[in-house]
DNA sequence: CATACCTGCTAACTTCTCTTGGCATGTGCG
DNA sequence: CGCACATGCCAAGAGAAGTTAGCAGGTATG
């Protein structure tokens, strides 16, 4: 079975955009070994933290990581990342199909008022 | 070599950033149904020449187009661009794997397979 | 109560990408 | 010869993305 088989193309885009980048993919990498907080994720990586944060942000965007706040057992507030299982096969025919319904560049209006 | 290579991280980076763009996904969409020249390309896709061309340098940058030159019955130069088919599967494992081969953004140089 | 660890946010800078418009070249046709 | 259509390249501005540094708040521990 696929999980993703028709991706949208917006949808695409942006999985597509947050993957492509070294520090996201370290990131991505390092949580599928083992879930991970901020702190001690960014540390693993030698980054800083607010810029693991900027990169964690659009991973959770994209929906390829996911969060949860946590109480460590000495009161610490500890927020840990984990992957999300996700299995993205391109080829040119789905690239095809996913293009179709991009969403055009006109006057018009747009959903994802995310940013 | 399998159908299922293990793409370089930095191979994997730049194949990715050259999909994620909503003109160069129309374009590997449109290439995909019909090998293109240029000029006409940018008619269909509705952008401009420059504009195409640039986008099609990053794709065949990241291998994922082709360019061959012919000429037309009328004598005209025709850049002809094609899909190159690929089957690029992406699961956390795989950027896990792909993501220890990538060039560290450190010191003047970067050493192809240094591990 | 100072220190150490955790969290998050914003302002500001730098760097890269996207996009446009112009220019130069070549061939065939009325 | 001027027009139409093909190719390409480069400069420059606008905009998005990446990155750093600093601030503020929280809970433990010595």
């Amino acid at each position: 079975m696929s999980s993703a088989p028709s991706p949208t193309g917006d949808d695409l885009v942006r999985v597509l955009a947050s993957l492509a980048n070294p520090h996201r993919l370290r990131i991505v990498a390092a949580l599928a070994r083992e879930r991970a907080y901020v702190s001690g994720l960014a540390r693993q990586l030698g980054i800083s933290r607010a810029l693991l944060q900027v990169h964690l942000r659009k991973l959770a965007a994209a929906g390829l990581v996911t969060a949860s706040l946590e109480l460590s057992e000495d009161g610490k507030a500890m927020n840990y990342y984990e992957v999300q299982p996700f299995v993205l096969t391109l080829t040119p025919e789905i690239i095809a199909a996913a293009a179709e319904t991009l969403t055009v560049p006109d006057s018009a209006d747009q959903p994802g008022a995310n940013r």
